[in-house]
DNA sequence: TTTT
DNA sequence: TTTT
């Protein structure tokens, strides 16, 4: 207790969501989140670096990232950073850090979108373990306030 | 450009602050640093999850690590999450992801600690690539802040 | 929807807390908290300038800033900032602005302090609309977060 | 020292910015931002309740918000918490309290938008004390950071 | 490896 | 006064 940890990101989705479900069908969304930044370099010119942050959503937000997110989607992400310790095929120990989206509000100025309260709400009908043919007609915005508190221990990796 | 990419953290360093030092001279300084979490497991119990985090800090505010800061101490650390990729000695690509503070304020309510201005000055004199013999007494709440900025004194209201 | 309001203070009370309860039995509890920055003024002098935050908690994270929180207590707060309007004895319009805390981490390195899960837990036997005598031992290091879902409506002021 | 006051806004601005100028051709800009949340009332209904952001914004990022900023448009507010006091004309005082603008993103998905750095950089050429005519077309992503700053490039690893 |  |  008595600790911070958190990450706040704003940038655009390098791909389209990957989403899974857990054997208790908690959807589980993973994004691929691009930052970056202006620095001078040695020569005092300006570049831009890029910064990937691999960012993992759970149940009603993984949802609504499905939904509403696609390649390009620019978005608000906050929640705690995580590392998780996994073995490549040579058994050898691996490290993977991720920010977990505990709130996600997603920043493109678009029309249509959910209607009704988002958030905090029962998971809709959804299919097994398998990824759903998304409908990501004119998504809009949404925001996802996800107080879920981390029944992230039956993962779906 | 248009982008966020910020952690915020408070927590407990783990162990002294390592410091090693550029070919130009410059301090940078590696924190690990714990944050702790509640959360109930499947059973309904309470229990502790602790997140370790790799902190990068430069210049000024990593030579105020090395002298205000070490084992136990609390701090709020501020800046962005960067992912650096590295080969291991079988030249297989690993990453590693810290956070670079570019703001740090230690919480630890001693006393003494540095008098006069921090942040944003030159970095003082100092031995070459070797760690310095620390000299932590009573170190005190001090803010760093690489950015530092504030010149609006003359208000147009 | 899709918007963010959030403050994130890390500061010392200027006074022991305030607590009311609303009709319905909820704490409130008004912090005082000062921030301070340094600042070089006109003539490249340093200068601290302080500024005062009015900090509102409600429900169990009142309750716990009525027990462990004291003048001088340092503490982080997180949460939005909202503009109260009220009229004083004229009639006049007046506003004021004030940080809900939804969350608050202590950040005194005191001894005891509440043992056991806090935060989001009911509200606890309480003595209805008068302060209670605070039990401030040894105080130490709580979060509290407070997901509560305004119920703000009954104000006690 | 050893405090944080920082407030993070995502809003729209809910008119034009007005741009001033101080006597030393400084150029402050306030902006006032909306942000929204949902909350369900005591008969368990949504509502909206909307939140007024009092931003100011100092030079360069002043001017970019001149520039780019219309009535409307959606961005990211970064920095500190203030309260000016101020009298009234019955010589009452008067509180105002404003998020100073050290880091301005927009978040508009236009296109066109400024090309080359920003932030840090000097004041351009302006006339003095008066609001130009500014010049709005297809403004873009674009970000703005009172506090630059980045050597990190002789890394030790 | 910290802290409570 | 914005936005959805």
């Amino acid at each position: 207790m008595s600790s911070l940890n958190k990450a706040m990101i704003i940038g655009n989705l390098g791909q389209d969501p990957e989403v899974r479900y857990t054997q208790s069908n908690t959807a589980v969304a993973t994004l691929s989140i691009a930052t970056s930044e202006r620095f001078k370099d040695s020569n005092g010119e300006y570049q831009e670096r890029t910064e990937w942050h691999r960012v993992v959503a759970w149940g009603r937000t993984a949802e609504v990232c499905q939904q509403y997110l696609t390649k390009g989607s620019k978005v608000y992400i906050e929640g705690p950073i995580q590392t998780r310790q996994w073995e490549d095929k040579d058994g050898q120990k691996r490290y993977t850090t991720e920010v977990k989206a505990l709130r996600m509000i997603m920043l493109d100025s678009a029309s249509g979108g959910p209607q009704g309260p988002q958030g905090g709400g029962q998971p809709q009908q959804q299919n097994n373990n398998q990824n759903q043919p998304a409908s990501k007609p004119m998504s809009s915005n949404v925001e996802l306030d996800s107080n879920f508190d981390d029944m992230d221990d039956d993962l779906p990796f």
